[in-house]
DNA sequence: AAAGCAATAGACTGACTGGTCTACTTTAAG
DNA sequence: CTTAAAGTAGACCAGTCAGTCTATTGCTTT
């Protein structure tokens, strides 16, 4: 069987580097480093560098899906109530991370889609995956009567989604959630609006 | 004074192999490679690579800068299709680029903005001009009745520039300009329109 | 013609890269 | 108790990294 606290332990460290400096940046040694692994270690449980940067992708998308279902599709919550509690949540985790980190999945699609079809194959799923919970709440609303969707769900959810990553990105380079406030105000105010 | 032609000649191949690969993945001998210049010219020219990098940098947000004028003032075009033409050409450039470039300015501030302030100041200040392009074609629109501005025309310059990168790098995974499109769609029919 | 500087040229350096290799220790099964 | 496998440990490898160094070329100014 395996013994899964070593290698969490290096999944775990490779995905805090990895979020701080890009998967280049980061290398195996500092990896092994930060958590006190030896290099034989590391090559017992992953056969490379991707097969490391994979597992780091997939785990991050595991955990990060149950907190989106738990905000997402809480049928307790109105579904405009949910999405506004989901940027919240965005907003608190850039300033914890002192506006440097922002998001992994867009991380890691901006540095290595265009070097590996591999990762790019990965995060495209991850995304998609995020669009389909975004599709499931919007449905939500539009039942209810709270918006009206002019287009589809889905090029909706595309819409937020995109929005919001890029919103992440300003905000690295400003320093500042500003930009993702103001993705939200007008995303509330103009596209998320019931039928005339 | 200054021999631009190799420094030329080293800056437009930095551009294109940063563009392809990011900056950390570049390595200055691969610069040297593709355009046959020694290592003796570069470290002539540029300080170091971080140097170089700025050099990159402005080189192509000034040539940017150009298109964005000649595309969002031009005043014979009304504002709003000047802003169709101009997600017109960014798509059409993903194309180009078979989506595995984007926005070379989008890409270095996902991975470098965490990484070193000076790279981040930079790519900031490259934002905030694009930005203030954006703000000025809106007050043209507003003015001319086109479109009704319920925040201010600097939060919705901001909202359009961070929701096109943001649609940029979801190209660049999905390999298809349709979140772009998905993008302008929903920015036209219910962000830039008129008052009621 | 001589001097001086800008630019070219590339061998070289130490540090670091991802990855391999062998040796050792622990655990579990028969 | 024996044996095999799982896991730990880190020295080591070839290659690459950014950056340095010295030597030489070419042009300009005197």
């Amino acid at each position: 069987m395996k013994n899964n606290a070593t290698r969490d332990k290096l999944i775990d460290s490779g995905a805090q580097l990895i979020s701080q400096q890009g998967y280049n940046a980061t290398g195996i040694n500092a990896v092994l480093k930060t958590c006190g692994v030896p290099k034989g270690s590391f090559y017992h449980y992953f056969s490379s560098k991707e097969d490391f940067g994979l597992a780091v992708i997939e785990r991050f998308a595991n955990r990060y899906d149950e907190t989106l279902v738990a905000l997402l599709e809480d049928s307790d919550t109105p579904p405009l109530e949910r999405l506004r509690r989901y940027f919240a949540a965005g907003r608190e985790h850039m300033h914890e991370c002192d506006h440097a980190t922002g998001c992994l999945i867009g991380n890691l699609g901006q540095e290595l889609s265009g070097q590996s079809d591999t990762f790019r194959d990965a995060l495209n799923l991850v995304f998609q995956r995020w669009e389909q919970r975004f599709v499931h709440c919007l449905k939500d609303a539009q039942a209810q009567g709270d918006i009206a969707i002019h287009t589809t769900p889905e090029a909706l959810a595309s819409f937020i989604l995109t929005g919001w990553e890029g919103a992440i990105l300003r905000a690295k380079t400003l320093k500042s959630v500003e930009p993702m406030v103001h993705f939200e105000t007008i995303l509330f105010q103009q596209v998320l609006v019931p039928s005339p």
